[in-house]
DNA sequence: GTTCTATCTGAACATACGTTCAGATACGGT
DNA sequence: ACCGTATCTGAACGTATGTTCAGATAGAAC
């Protein structure tokens, strides 16, 4: 039996790739068959193609997707012209962003290492517009004198690796809410930069 | 023919781990074969079971290894008494051992979820002993108001996340020295914590 | 009610995997 | 010079992989 009841191409797709999504998560890329993503969804392998042209093209497109919400919703916020509190906006964004996403990021960056040549080229490019974001913050401050910066690129990925930190504990409903863990790591972050 | 010439236990097991730490950290675990390692030691894939019951141990005696040495080089430190020369020990200690490691560290954190569940829980042990050594640097701080820190056990992971970081871009030879490096990791370190 | 087509099945393809093991070989000890 | 054994080969085992495709089916269009 095929063209199973209830089925349609625009639900299949994105149940699909929300099942690759947490089973990339959990158990790796290579890990993973189509046969089990599938298995998920609820219909066999052959249909995956379907909706994608192969596994790579499934990882890719997940993990491009997932850094142009990245940066696209970085865009739609207006950034104060102060650095200082646009440092804060970008923590603030940052530790939100990430925490609503955690399959994402583990992926994105986790999978970085199976992406075909030219797919690591694309994500990289978009990875990089990020950090660079961070970075124009952190020149402007600089230059302003409101942050004493040794090396701001360097300074730039230290931030954005403490704050990828705390995805490797938080979890929501534990000992610190939310808002209280965006205070400490602001306090962290602007002290660690601050003049 | 067998037993080729020059051919000795002793040697045999060394480079089977050194090939097989290589492949994994640059392939990942699942998505390398023993056929590989064995192809790069020059050997047929069986006599990898010479020096590894399986695949899992080989991965896991990796990863233990790693971290009993992590631990033992920490230990032989004579701390200083003082909290904040104490974590200026710290970071210089993290950095430079992680830095001389890339391959055994890039595995011990991101191969954890290849980790049979009694080996994961073994490694976990480990790991949380060298946090807890960094946690009890910033409570002794605290406590001799010397550190202004809000959350200890964040603050250790935001620390130890920050100085992870260095690993994703320093390249030896590149544009700042290990001694620069340290500097500037450092700090930004110090003010993240201190009153 | 018939036709048309998007969607899915089920089976097959070639290839690769981890692991085992009988047999071959080269070195260390005598 | 010979033996014993540690070490390795080469082939095989059963299973799994990504991918393809002819055929079946269910809903849309008329």
């Amino acid at each position: 039996m095929a063209r199973t009841q209830g089925s349609h191409s625009d639900i299949t797709g994105p149940r699909i790739r929300k099942a690759a999504l947490g089973l990339f998560a959990r158990h790796g890329y290579a890990a993973v068959s189509m046969r089990q993503i599938a298995g998920e969804v609820g219909v066999q392998a052959g249909a995956l193609y379907n909706y994608t042209p192969d596994k790579q093209s499934l990882l890719f497109r997940l993990m491009h997707e997932h850094m142009q919400e990245l940066l696209s919703a970085y865009d739609d916020l207006d950034q104060s012209e102060d650095a200082s509190e646009a440092l804060r906006q970008f923590v603030g964004f940052h530790i939100r962003f990430h925490l609503e996403r955690p399959d994402e990021v583990f992926i994105a960056y986790m999978e970085l290492r199976n992406l075909t040549p030219e797919n690591f080229t694309e994500i990289e490019a978009l990875r990089r517009r990020y950090e660079d974001a961070l970075e124009a913050i952190l020149r402007t401050g600089q230059a302003a004198r409101v942050f004493d910066i040794a090396d701001t690129k360097i300074a730039t990925l230290a931030v954005i690796a403490m704050l990828n930190g705390v995805m490797t504990w938080f979890r929501s409903g534990g000992r610190l809410s939310l808002d209280e863990v965006e205070q400490v790591y602001w306090d962290m972050v602007r002290r660690s930069v601050s003049a």
